[in-house]
DNA sequence: TTGTCGCGGGG
DNA sequence: GTGTACGCGACAA
């Protein structure tokens, strides 16, 4: 085989054959642990494995007598020093430089992995090589508390779930007991992984105040002395376990929204419910009342927790995917890999094997030269309402670019990162087929579309990594990105141009993909057809796809419009259509309203609007469907403080329905109520008491304001009269058509 | 009014 | 061990 073709695969999968380990735990004497679960048997074994500690330095003439190897290459860092104890290498140096810790010469003087990650780089091992996901034990701990605080309050429940799907709920009025039955638990069950939503943010923190106050060991891993260890983290301290490796199922929720941006929030039971893993009849009880429902009607509480762990099982396993594929990548633990971003989290270990597998010196982390980074284009050609729409799009753009035009990192001397990405687009064809390949619901399906997402994640990020900022990343060049930029800047001016030179009009164009409206007379196979007749316009490996046809759009700014899909399905999308804290009555006129607009019936959504307001002004609406969420941010010690010069709802309404006593961090709902006070939603009641003129001037001034690109402002303005006022307006609804702006771009 | 900061999540 | 969510409300000036 072609040599190249050989060190291509070893970049991306690494060298070593060694199959099934599920955890890696090492040490800087040298030491390591590795848990390897068989393929075949799923047996668990534990080796004892011994490593060179080792590192890069930028120079060694302050050391004479360290033995070292000198790497070839302009790379800077280019001294590649082991011994058999890290801890006395690294002392070494120290000593020389007169520093107390490695970190302190900098990342542009020294490359200093963790423990694990070294031995991973050393050997050419990966995680999970021959196992597939369902190979995995995994386990899902959610714990119940009296509060947010673990100074102020205590676990009273604790929902396990064991890697066979069995689901226990731990209780009794002993914390300890309760602590130590948790310990015991996860000792029996010996999972390679420990899952729940906020695991790291939540669970692990508070059990650890709470397991050090009662003095209850915390024997959570399979060696080592009890108690969580804890390494810095990207937004605060992360637990360690040796072992297990612990998964926060947040950090793939937060990592899919980011592409996805369809998430109405992060929370477990909204993104449940949203995929599609809720059960119809899921136990739901608001955070704060979880400990009092539990004092007179455990039963709910029992069933709401074991709910939460039986949920966070499936989305670990939905979400949870791309992360272990990426661990049979990258050299770095599985939970590494899972919370970390692309970028510096995958794609700079890569390059860091790469490099030292083929004795090459490396580059060191450097600030730009101060040339500015450009962004991508976006235009807003019209706004209003449009019939006829597709859109189209060229599916990872920069990435397509950088392999078109051979643009990567200029210090990137071995052609790593370009040959990388190239390996995963084809890869990922192989393995988009083979999912599709596989029966539906399969372990083999989930592991392809893992794969699959893992390889675009790579793929996708490539262009993050060269392009991030100030030293961020290694091979950091913002030239390079500069150049992707501007071609993807090109393209896209260049798709635009040429559709509308096919008669079509141009509605909105963002990076990569570009929404238009087509003739009247013009079929689906005339919309394919422009697609396709632009894309062989495109440079080689950047390809225009069809990516959808709607019946109308409303286009309301840049990113944010509605579309009618051919079936009468209603997409809205952007901030200004769904906001997680927006009163539900809103949220439903907007549904109501605009699916009114985008069926061109304008007396409907004048109807919807009357509706609306009369039901406000009537008190139909619940008093739920005028409620919004917040999240109370002061003590009442510091509300009463402030108090006099400065009212909030949130806090008035807890004064005023009697609960003076709250903590920072509770969520509730809150409303405005008739003649100027507050209140808050409780629990199955229904007061009805709030302000229907306040809520119907809302009404007007922020839901329908969201639909007023869609009509001439006089038209506007009568579609949306206040019922009592009609007659000033002497023009009928039927005759008001709605409107599509042209913008000069 | 305009600018800065901190939040999202978990009970 | 690396950070760049990003859009919004709260709070200060």
């Amino acid at each position: 085989m072609d040599r190249r073709i050989i060190a291509n695969e070893e970049w991306l999968w690494g060298w070593d054959p060694t199959p099934g380990i599920v955890s890696v735990w090492a040490e800087a004497n040298g030491r390591a642990v590795v848990w390897r679960r068989d393929p075949q048997t799923g047996v668990l074994v534990r080796e004892q494995a011994r490593f060179r500690p080792w590192l890069v330095l930028d120079r060694i003439d302050d050391l004479p007598g360290l033995a070292h190897r000198e790497l070839d290459g302009p790379g800077a860092l280019r001294y590649f020093l082991s011994a058999e104890d890290g801890t006395a290498l690294a002392s070494a140096i120290c000593r020389a430089r007169g520093v107390r810790h490695l970190r302190e010469l900098g990342q542009e003087s020294v490359l200093s992995l963790p423990p694990e990650e070294q031995y991973l780089v050393a050997t050419g091992r990966t995680y999970f090589r021959d196992l597939s996901f369902s190979h995995l034990r995994r386990m899902q701990f959610d714990l119940e508390t009296t509060g947010l605080s673990p100074e102020d309050s205590r676990i009273f429940l604790i929902a396990v779930r064991d890697p066979d799907g069995n689901t226990e709920v731990l209780e009794g009025p002993d914390e300890a007991d309760l602590i130590r039955r948790l310990v015991a638990k996860v000792q029996a069950v010996d999972p390679d992984v420990i899952e729940n939503h906020n695991l790291q943010g939540f669970d692990l923190p508070f059990l650890d105040h709470r397991a050090s106050v009662l003095r209850v060991p915390l024997a959570l891993g399979r060696i080592g002395a009890p108690g969580l260890r804890q390494r810095p983290g990207r937004r605060r301290v992360r637990y360690v376990v040796p072992g297990r490796e612990l998964i926060d199922t947040l950090d793939a929720v937060l990592r899919y929204d980011f592409a996805a941006r369809d998430l109405p929030g992060h929370g477990l039971k909204e993104v449940a419910r949203h995929l599609g893993i809720a059960k119809t009849d899921r136990e739901n009880i608001p955070g704060d009342r979880i400990f009092t429902v539990y004092q007179t009607d455990p039963d709910r509480v029992r069933r709401y927790a074991a709910s939460d762990v039986e949920e966070v099982a499936e989305l670990a396993r939905m979400m949870g995917g791309a992360a272990f594929a990426l661990a049979t990548m990258a050299p770095r633990r599985y939970e590494r890999l899972a919370d970390a971003g692309a970028a510096t989290g995958v794609i700079d270990p890569l390059l860091v094997r790469a490099y030292l597998r083929s004795g090459m010196a490396l580059p060191s982390h450097r600030s730009g030269d101060g040339t500015a980074h450009t962004g991508a284009a976006l235009h807003l050609f019209a706004s209003g309402v449009a019939r006829r729409i597709v859109k189209a799009d060229v599916a990872s753009l920069y990435p397509s670019l950088m392999r078109a035009y051979r643009i990567g990192p200029e210090r990137d001397h071995l052609g790593v990162l370009l040959a990388i990405v190239d390996q995963l687009v084809e890869r990922r064809l192989a393995a988009k087929a083979a999912a599709r390949a596989a029966p539906p619901g399969s372990s083999a399906q989930h592991t392809h579309e893992a794969l699959s997402a893992a390889m675009k994640l790579v793929v996708n990020s490539a262009y993050g990594y060269l392009a991030a900022g100030d030293g961020l990343t290694r091979f950091a060049d913002v030239h390079a990105a500069n150049e992707v930029t501007r071609r993807g800047r090109e393209t896209l001016g260049l798709m635009c141009s040429e559709l509308a030179a096919r008669g079509v009009t141009l509605l909105e164009a963002d990076t990569d993909g570009v929404y238009f409206s087509v003739p009247e007379s013009w079929t689906e196979v005339d919309e394919r057809r422009v697609v396709s007749e632009v894309n062989a316009l495109l440079p080689p490996l950047v390809q225009l796809e069809f990516d959808g046809r709607y019946a109308a759009m409303l286009s309301h700014e840049p990113k944010n419009y509605a579309l009618l899909t051919y079936d009468g399905k209603l997409l809205l999308r952007g901030v200004a259509f769904r906001s997680s804290r927006a009163e539900p009555f809103g949220e439903a006129f907007l549904k109501v309203s605009i699916a009114r607009l985008l069926v061109g019936d304008v007396a409907g959504v004048r109807e919807a609007y009357l509706t609306t307001v009369d039901s406000l002004r009537r008190r139909e609406l619940t008093t739920y469907a005028v409620s919004s969420r917040v999240r109370l941010t002061k003590t009442p010690e510091r509300y009463l403080e402030t108090r006099v010069s400065r009212r909030e709802l949130a806090y008035e309404a807890m004064l005023a329905s009697g609960r003076t006593a709250w903590s920072i961090g509770d969520k509730v709902r809150v409303y405005r109520v008739n003649g100027g006070s507050a209140g808050v939603v409780e629990d199955g009641l229904d007061p009805r008491d709030y302000d229907g003129e306040h809520y119907a001037r809302l009404l007007r001034e922020t839901f329908a304001a969201r639909l007023a690109r869609a009509f001439e402002p006089d038209d506007f303005a009568a579609v949306f009269a206040d019922p009592g006022q009609m007659s000033l307006f002497g023009r009928s609804i039927a005759s008001i058509s709605t409107v599509l702006t042209q913008h000069d771009t």
